[in-house]
DNA sequence: ACTGGCACTCACGAATGCTGAGTGCCAGAC
DNA sequence: GTCTGGCACTCAGCATTCGTGAGTGCCAGT
């Protein structure tokens, strides 16, 4: 017995489902593949598959079906990364070249993503936490009212709108912006949140409350992991081609992707851009998801990786093509970010 | 034959079916509802509703379920706005008097909406078109880059990143950026336009290129509808909960909710806080989802609306109780608005 | 170690029959 | 004229049965 050909049968199980979204069973797979063997070889291939764990069959006399486990193994050492096709990768470069701002970015690549793949796209928003202060702008409202500004590396925009109970004049203004810009500006967020507890000695007595004010609620803008949850998600008409399987897996599908946190989760740690996860059904930390995959890389200018990104579909997807797409618009998003 | 009766008729099919979800029969109807006659009064009763297109019956024997005319009907003349429950009230007040800032106020809205009425809730942002420039940031960033912040009296920010050639001074910077205040500050959007086009002359010569790019850049971002078209949905959930109708009626329901435009149109003008807009099935602008309705209604301070906001559900809903959900959170929304 | 052959299993679709909810209509009561 | 009880009729939905074919496991032979 060999175990190379047994592989082989696994991989053209695999290859087939994806195709078919049906059982694949001894017979049709000697046709389809040229496996250089006979039906009855192949089944008794399948019958160790199964015995190992790697296929299963719905039902005696049916063919079989991939295993959570069949699908891993397939990934890790069955299947390399499909090149995308040239027109691929041109929409990928028109499409995300467009981009405005930030939010056009994230937008754009949700998008793109989930129609590459036909699954759906989860993109994280480039999180705080990383990012360092690249201006702090205090602007006078009305009355005693001050809007706070807060401008990052990445291009977010965190706005806050504070009372200082005393009307502070344009002087008082300019004192205050440039004492709170000199003790932040190019810092990362966690260093900044130190270096303002000093500013208020920095400002004349009379500013004193007024530059706690504001410190506190800079302090708490950056501290803020609301943001931090920001997530876009596209292609979710995509769920409907589910079919079968939908009253079961659609529910919950569809409440993890309005749960933020949720799907934060499902993306996992933002890994490296170089490497792609993969996630596969039982495997991640949603139970209900138990037939789903998720599909997961990291992004951003660097090395290090500001946030993540990536598909959920379902189990049964093809992975190559899949991991080749999530690759490609990871590694284009964080070029952009680079140049921005 | 009374007229009366019949439409009492009417109305009982209607609430029995939003209840049931299955053909109602006439014998049922007597039992669950004091008529006051026998089942065959009914059966007469029903024959005509259906020669005037109010009623229709899926097969021979089967009970008759409500068209589209119908539930006109029942909305138009049968049926009040049901009032909420004490502690509906209680959540729109406690949930949306904790949000931050606007985006946090849109979010919470909608899943509030969502959860109130159990269906797809649709909340567009408040529009460039009818807000005033509250204040006008320019930043200067690495070189001869700036960072234009753009913020409106609805609380949104507006930025964009711009290349002036030469690298300005400081009190370059503060020449320009109270040129545009001064210029703008207090207008609306289609005020401001006009009024930018004359600031370039109003700073010396040397500025007037860089000038001549900020108000571009000003111009273009106010005439910007990108964001006029931004929306926010919650409770996507509860499109599982479609049951039956859910091949036909999801695709079509997926799709609309991530093209923007589309539900924009659905939402339809934003009409004033007053009335609430019931659109029945056909009725609406989209082909494909004939056996959806939708409840919308404007808000934003003041008379004039800024804004639409409303649900997305099936033709067969509990109109009464979802009419009232919207025109409470429409007017919460408002208030909050207006407050800030 | 592979293959051809054979008996066995069982999901799925078609055909059939039954049941009950619901209808339309009519003749009689009020 | 309006309502009601009664009756014959229709038909979706469910259960049952049955045949078919794809697929399996195993074994003896090469």
């Amino acid at each position: 017995m060999s175990e190379e050909r047994r592989l082989a049968v696994l991989r053209a199980i695999v290859q087939d489902y994806v195709d078919t979204h049906e059982p694949v069973g001894s017979k049709a797979l000697v046709e389809r593949h040229a496996l250089g063997v006979s039906s009855a070889t192949v089944r008794n291939d399948m019958a160790v598959l199964e015995d190992e764990g790697l296929i299963t069959q719905p039902h005696t006399s049916a063919g079989r079906i991939p295993t959570d486990k069949g699908y891993r193994l397939f990934v890790d050492r069955l299947s390399g990364v499909k090149p995308l096709s040239s027109p691929e990768r041109r929409a990928i470069t028109t499409l995300l070249d467009g981009a405005v701002d930030l939010d056009d970015v994230v937008q754009r690549s949700v998008r793109l993503l989930a129609q590459l793949t036909r699954h759906v796209a989860v993109m994280q928003y480039p999180t705080l936490s990383r990012s360092t202060v690249r201006h702090i702008e205090v602007i006078s409202l009305t009355g005693s009212r001050l809007m706070i500004v807060l401008i990052l590396s990445t291009g977010r925009v965190e706005q806050r709108v504070v009372d200082v109970g005393a009307s502070p004049s344009e002087e008082d203004l300019l004192l205050l912006r440039s004492a709170v810009n000199r003790a932040v500006v190019g810092e990362t967020i966690a260093e900044a949140a130190a270096a303002l507890t000093g500013v208020t000695a920095t400002v004349p007595p009379v500013l004193a409350t007024a530059a706690d004010t504001i410190v506190g609620t800079l302090i708490e803008a950056m501290s803020d992991h609301r943001s931090d949850h920001r997530v876009a998600v596209g292609g979710a008409a995509n769920l409907a081609a589910y079919g079968e399987s939908f009253d079961s897996a659609m529910r919950p599908m569809l409440e993890a992707l309005e749960e933020h946190v949720v799907l934060l989760k499902l993306l996992g740690e933002a890994s490296s851009p170089a490497a792609v996860t993969v996630t596969i059904g039982h495997e991640g930390p949603v139970q209900e998801l138990s037939s789903t995959s998720v599909v997961s890389t990291g992004y951003g200018p660097g090395p290090e990786a500001l946030a993540a990104l990536g598909i959920v579909g379902p189990t049964r997807m093809d992975y190559p093509g899949t991991m080749a797409a999530v690759r490609a618009v990871a590694r284009y998003v964080s070029r952009i970010l680079d140049e921005q």
